[in-house]
DNA sequence: GGTTTTAATTGATGTAAATCAATACGCCCG
DNA sequence: CGGGCGTATTGATTTACATCAATTAAAACC
């Protein structure tokens, strides 16, 4: 972006610190600050009907509510830090000011929420074409990946927020483990050993429509 | 938009007449166009495990696929039409280098994206937070405010598209409806009385954070 | 105007997942 | 080295929803 830009956003932006569990943001509040992860883990979630539900997790270098603050709306979900997390925090009016008068802020902004657009569009899909035992295969084979196709993954959440981030029950999450023990998954506490990933995909069989990052 | 650009991109994008039940463009291939309906209803579907759903549907004038276009990346979405269409077409590769040199073309795309991307969260928490009788009474309020808070509402789709669009098959939504019968809901072909708002809503429970369109 | 086709409903049953309840497993602390 | 305390697991049951099968209703066709 331009540099003269930047420098004002450096000017009234601030970076804070916070320990695990602590609640940033509350859907319906208007989006008075753009939040960036520079550190630690944010999840987002939502409730509705006495249900709660996590929508997604975040990790540095991102930003979230990118498009309440482009929007000058309100929060559609709310956050809370998961571990001890750094954000560096920005006026949404000071964003929208930069976006109005430089062209290449404008270009990266689109960039950015055209990914999360199709992120979302890959979370929603996994929700409503795949059973839980699925979106937990796929999901453990996506951390395989990520930690460098090692035999053993470890899990960075606790196993509440995966059951809701995959969308069920902390105790439906034990017995979909369960369920994928005869296909090499053996859980012990956060390390997950994964001793037959040709069966595990076979019976994920992850897409690259769903299970790929967008870039 | 800038003029100039606006000639530039009428020039290579053509117009055309579809009938009903026309598949438009499947997912997974590149997208090399950009879609915008003009008129009828296009709709937006995703496969996966030999399971199928919608996403979302698409009425005038809106675009489809905007944020493919834009990353240069492969459809997500599948869509076809549902009605009579017209549809504007525009090589995606023309979009993209109008971007590059038109600021005020950027700054409509960040509006559209993250309107685009607020609502895909809203469809989301409503998939995950809500029942399927939720789902339905939900629709049957939005579409009653849509148009024009009559006591009569008409569905636009058939059931069998209806009960894949709120996450639910034809047989359910059938059921769904009886569900409804007590709190007023009396079903008609496509057209649906309602007769008990008020016992409809406590049901319902509806939220603008869910229930109202993103401007 | 009757026949074929397709959409919608209804019933019976099966499966996935939530809920309720109890127990086991760490983990920090005194 | 036991208490507490939050987290995870396991079992029993209920509920939500899907599936399979059959029937009815509504279009479309000739």
């Amino acid at each position: 972006m331009d540099e003269a830009n930047f420098e004002e956003l450096i000017q009234v932006a601030y970076l804070q610190r916070f320990p695990p569990q602590v609640q940033l943001i509350a859907e319906g509040e208007p989006a008075d600050f753009l939040h960036i992860v520079v550190e630690g883990t944010v999840e987002l979630f939502a409730a509705a009907q006495g249900r709660e539900t996590t929508l997604a997790l975040v990790q540095p270098v991102s930003t979230f509510i990118l498009a309440a603050t482009l929007k000058d709306a309100v929060y559609l979900m709310s956050a809370r830090t998961i571990e001890k997390s750094r954000i560096l925090i920005i006026p949404s009016e000071s964003i929208r000011t930069s976006l109005a008068c430089d062209a290449s802020l404008a270009r990266v902004m689109v960039s950015e929420l055209a990914k999360s657009y199709r992120d979302m569009v890959k979370t929603l899909k996994n929700q409503k074409l795949r059973t839980a035992v699925e979106r937990l295969a796929n999901y453990l084979l996506r951390k395989h990946f990520e930690q460098g196709r090692a035999d053993k993954v470890t899990l960075q959440i606790d196993k509440k927020t995966l059951a809701a981030l995959l969308g069920m029950t902390p105790e439906n999450l034990s017995r979909a483990f369960a369920t994928l023990r005869p296909y090499g998954v053996i859980v012990n506490g956060r390390e997950i050993e994964l001793t037959n990933l040709e069966d595990l995909r076979r019976l994920a069989k992850p897409t690259a429509l769903i299970d790929q990052p967008s870039r």
